[in-house]
DNA sequence: GATCTCACG
DNA sequence: ACGTACGTGAGATCG
């Protein structure tokens, strides 16, 4: 019977972990700023070969400083990039992880982790009692393949494993060969130097002929030409390059197999995985704490029981995510001193007797939009809290992930001891409470403890009467539009056939791909990850190349309208004739809500035929109010760069656009032409997002060049947005962060990223946000303003859709100028910036009438 | 579940 | 040499 060891190079697995998810700038650290990205994969990785492979045995090799390799070929690995300090830092920490794991793990002192591996897998093919699994993603490793030791090679997405006749048959040379295959084709990596203008298909070809680099040299005159020549010239090289690929394999270690058995793991790694935070590697939850749980909780049935002196926190569960019209499952309670489980039933009882009482909860809209109750003394929402903190939060659990040093269970322990609902309400209302001081004290110290009071709690309130009122939505007009362009739809398929001779799925990218640049030969752009692009933005520069292409594009067109549209916002109307969405007010990077099912911040608005959808949405009353703000990224932005020109010709009341033009190319106002303007529009977005020359260019189809003059010639006009430019990403860079006039925050870790790209995207994240970010400050300032407003004045008329810069309005007729007042004149006025906010209103008897 | 495409501000 | 505008949600296809 064989004993086998798995041999594990512990700073390949760890360098492919760490360089798998650095390259985004979001390095994976814990509460205490270690970075644990490497140490997390890895440990993924080990358990993953424990589950394949289940060794009794194994080894895990680190290199430690140089090796023998340096001092003998001083540029050995030279060129290579120094190890970060992210990662050094987790390289220390790795060792006393596989110590918690129970795993053997070894360093040599003047070696690499490959000759440790090396010689052990001599030591298996000495001893007859022994095989060797390998694991590794380093090729290198291949040439120590024997029929008893065998490599799990890892590749870009799963491990492949060889042994000796599946090497041969994909690579066509002997697992040895792998050294004359480098000596010849030498690696970049380790700045091995091989033959130069030698690659690996041609070093393979070789040696398929050859065998080895000796035989090669043997039968140097053989080869003819070119190569002959590189050859002979550098014959030292490959020589050299043969002794730097070879694995050395006579290491001294003392240590015995049997010193590497392996028996599973200690029982400090749970603490280990605490201290990392890896809670969900956690296996072995003490039952304690279920046991404290389970002795502490009970099943409210007088309501009395419920402590009223100090404050109560609570946390209502559902059946569905999409909490509209969803089932209520239970509410968790807790006074301070009792947990307590609420049946369904008795909700209302406790809201009842608790009116008084100041509550915590976790996600209020959700709570308010079940119940349809709203709870004045609710002053505590923790999801909203987490939001504005940055804290890591999990949407099915809903809890923030780490507890954030107070002395309650963490909250995967409730999962791994799988409570039941009413355990896991109650708890859940327990960390509501218990972590309601810490984040209070944290928002206030973080600054931002107005920006909840004053607009993100009292928010939640509004934006629940928004859900709950819904819009109204007529499915007759949505199914007469649908049946109309289900016609056109199949005609114009039709017309595809034909023109491209064949049939095929038009709407599959690939498909279309395949028709379109092989079939009919049309010229491509460029490719994308799977094949050929085939985007609005490529067929359009095709237009007159092939009659199909519009064909193709107005068949998108439709069958976008159709699906997401027509058919999509029919699934949404509910028995009461109106679509409910939800605002997500806890999920943007910048501020900004969202809307999701049914998404109400995307319905057509710009394409004639698209708006048609707007038909479809009615008032319950007699008309529709829009109020849009005009240019408020445009004002903030002169607002906070403090741009003297741009701030005076808002003022003026100027048209933003034709003035940039007018300055742009050196004309009067009233000279402008409409591309002129159109240029200088899409030059002050630019702007905004960050915008490079090449993108310019590309956006409006001029030259790079070109549209780097225009860019140059706008910061020249406006030194002020340049300044600010500079100046708000050297903060960014200094801080890691930035805020918006509210000073609501958001960290750019991306600005600390090794790779240049995700650098530079960071920077265009830091100069946006604080635009895009204080615009939705301040509608949603204005919205709970408005709310307020309303119920002052009694005013019947309801707020139903928040679109970023608008909102819309169901306006009763005798309310029509009141609520135009009070809405112009809240937008307008809640926050006083350097420049006048400006907002547009408009009516109409359905949305495509309005604005 | 990833990818592509496209709707909005 | 490379890649190139911020923030979202949703439907269809395909491995």
């Amino acid at each position: 019977m064989h004993k086998r060891i798995v041999l594990i190079d512990g700073n390949n697995l760890m360098f492919r972990s760490y360089y798998a998810t650095a390259y985004t700038g979001n390095l994976m650290k814990n509460s205490k700023g270690q970075t644990t990205n490497a140490l997390y994969g890895f440990v993924n990785m080990i358990n993953k070969i424990i589950d394949e492979e289940k060794p009794e045995y194994m080894c895990v090799a680190f290199d430690v400083g140089k090796s023998f390799r340096h001092r003998e070929y001083a540029d050995y690995k030279a060129g290579r990039n120094a190890t970060p300090e992210e990662l050094k830092s987790q390289l220390v920490i790795v060792r006393e992880l596989l110590d918690k794991m129970g795993i053997f793990n070894i360093n040599v002192l003047d070696y690499e982790a490959d000759d440790i591996i090396g010689t052990l897998c001599k030591r298996a093919d000495e001893d007859e009692e022994w095989d060797a699994l390998l694991v590794t993603s380093d090729h290198d490793y291949l040439q120590l393949i024997t029929d008893v030791c065998n490599v799990k090679l890892l590749k870009p997405k799963d491990f492949t494993k060889y042994n000796p006749q599946n090497f041969e048959e994909e690579y066509g040379i002997e697992p040895i060969r792998v050294i004359d295959l480098k000596a010849l084709m030498g690696d970049a990596s380790d700045n091995i130097p091989g033959v130069p203008g030698i690659g690996e298909k041609t070093a393979l070809k070789l040696l398929k002929e050859y065998k080895t680099l000796d035989n090669l040299y043997a039968n140097i005159d053989n080869i003819k030409g070119k190569m002959h020549d590189k050859l002979v010239e550098n014959k030292d090289s490959a020589y050299f390059s043969y002794k730097l690929a070879t694995i050395y394999r006579d290491v001294p270690i003392s240590n015995t197999f049997e010193d590497m058995k392996y028996e599973g793991p200690t029982d400090k790694l749970d603490d280990m995985y605490r201290e990392l935070e890896f809670y969900s590697l956690i296996k072995n939850q003490k039952p304690v704490k279920k046991a404290e749980i389970e002795t502490n909780l009970s099943i409210l049935e007088d309501v009395k029981d419920i402590r009223l002196d100090k404050q109560i926190a609570y946390y209502i569960e559902c059946d569905n995510e999409i909490y509209y019209g969803s089932n209520i499952l239970g509410m968790g309670l807790y006074d301070g001193k009792n947990l307590f489980y609420v049946e369904p039933s008795l909700i209302d009882e406790v809201f009842d007797y608790t009116q008084e009482t100041p509550k915590y909860t976790f996600d209020l809209k959700k709570n308010i939009v079940l119940l349809k109750r709203f709870d004045t003394n609710t002053i505590y929402d923790m999801n909203l809290v987490s939001y504005l903190l940055n804290k890591v939060t999990k949407d099915d659990i809903a809890i923030p992930m780490n507890n954030d040093g107070i002395d309650i269970p963490l909250y995967h322990d409730i999962i791994k001891n799988k409570l039941d609902i009413k355990q896991t309400v109650a708890l859940k209302a327990k960390y509501i409470y218990d972590l309601h001081d810490k984040y209070i004290d944290d928002l206030k110290s973080d600054e931002m403890y107005e920006l909840y009071t004053e607009i993100e709690h009292p928010l939640t309130s509004v934006l629940a009467k928004m859900e709950l009122n819904g819009i109204r939505c007529d499915a007759n007009i949505l199914n007469d539009l649908s049946k109309e362009m289900k016609g056109h739809l199949s005609e114009i398929e039709e017309k595809i056939y034909e023109l491209c001779d064949t049939k095929f799925n038009i709407s599959s990218p690939r498909q279309l791909g395949e028709v379109l640049f092989e079939k009919l030969g049309l010229p491509h752009g460029k490719k994308g990850a799977t094949g050929y692009k085939t985007g609005a933005e490529v067929l359009e520069k095709l237009i007159g190349v092939h009659p199909v292409i519009e064909y193709i594009l107005e068949y998108r067109n439709l069958s976008k309208l159709e699906s997401t549209y027509l058919e999509g916002l029919n699934r949404y109307i509910r028995e009461d004739g109106k679509i409910h969405t939800i605002y997500k007010q806890t999920l943007t990077r910048t501020g900004r809500l969202s809307s999701a099912e049914p998404n109400l911040q995307n319905i057509p608005a710009r394409d004639e035929i698209g708006k048609l959808v707007r038909k479809a949405f009615l008032p319950e009353n007699q008309e529709f109010l829009s109020a849009d703000y005009s240019q408020i990224e445009l004002r903030i932005l002169a607002h906070i760069s403090g741009s003297k020109e741009l701030i005076d010709a808002f003022v003026r009341g100027d048209d933003i656009h034709t003035k940039v033009a007018a300055d742009i190319f050196n004309k009067k106002m009233e000279d402008v032409t409409k591309n002129e303007r159109r240029t200088a529009k899409a030059v002050i977005f630019g702007i905004v997002y960050g915008i490079s020359g090449f993108g310019l260019g590309e956006n409006i189809g001029i030259s790079p060049k070109e549209a780097r003059s225009f860019i140059q010639k706008y910061y020249e006009l406006y030194p002020g947005v340049k300044d600010y430019m500079d100046l708000i990403v050297k903060d960014a860079y200094d801080s890691g962060y930035v805020r918006t006039l509210f000073k609501r925050k958001r960290h750019i870790d991306e600005l600390f990223s090794g790779n240049y790209m995700i650098r530079q995207g960071g920077e265009r994240i830091a100069l946006n946000t604080p635009i895009q970010g204080s615009s939705a400050d301040i509608i949603k300032k204005a919205m709970v303003e408005i709310d307020k407003a309303f119920e002052v004045n009694n005013i019947k008329s309801k707020m139903l859709l928040q679109i970023h810069d608008e909102l819309v309005f169901d306006v009763l007729e005798e309310e029509k100028e009141k609520v135009t007042d009070i809405v112009k004149t809240i937008m307008e006025s809640t926050v006083k910036l350097s420049v006048p906010l400006k907002v547009s209103t408009d009516f109409g008897t359905d949305l495509y009438e309005t604005k």
